[in-house]
DNA sequence: CCACTGACGAGTG
DNA sequence: GCACTCGCCAGTG
């Protein structure tokens, strides 16, 4: 299939475990959409809130939080949820991928 | 139905 | 490492 409802993306982020993280390109890869890795941020952003989706464990390919259109106070909140489950941060604000992202079972 | 709207990433110079 | 280009598509009003 080549298309993807925001839903299957959704259920990929939901299986990120607590206190790691994963990229957006790296979801679409694992949703089976090699190359949409920009469908699964606007797919984040409507989430919002809407369910039980780790939308904060999501970061760009440079393990940074990525910047939001409207300067929102969700970029803070998202540092501060990985910080509590102990992401760390260096000091460029990049988290090292090497260390926190997440591998899924193979 | 149409127009607009966004959390990206890889490649190139 | 930085600036720029191009390819990507489902929802909402």
């Amino acid at each position: 299939m080549t298309t993807v409802s925001y839903r299957e993306i959704y259920a990929v982020v939901s299986r990120i475990p607590r206190g790691r993280v994963a990229t957006y390109g790296q979801i679409a890869r694992l949703a089976g959409i090699p190359g949409h890795a920009r469908q699964v941020g606007y797919a984040l952003g409507r989430s919002d809130g809407q369910g039980p989706v780790p939308w904060h464990r999501v970061v760009n390919a440079k393990g940074m939080i990525s910047p939001r259109a409207d300067g929102s106070w969700m970029e803070l909140v998202q540092r501060l949820l990985l910080e509590g489950e102990g992401v760390i941060f260096d000091e460029h604000g990049r988290i090292p991928l090497s260390r926190f992202q997440w591998r899924p079972a193979s």
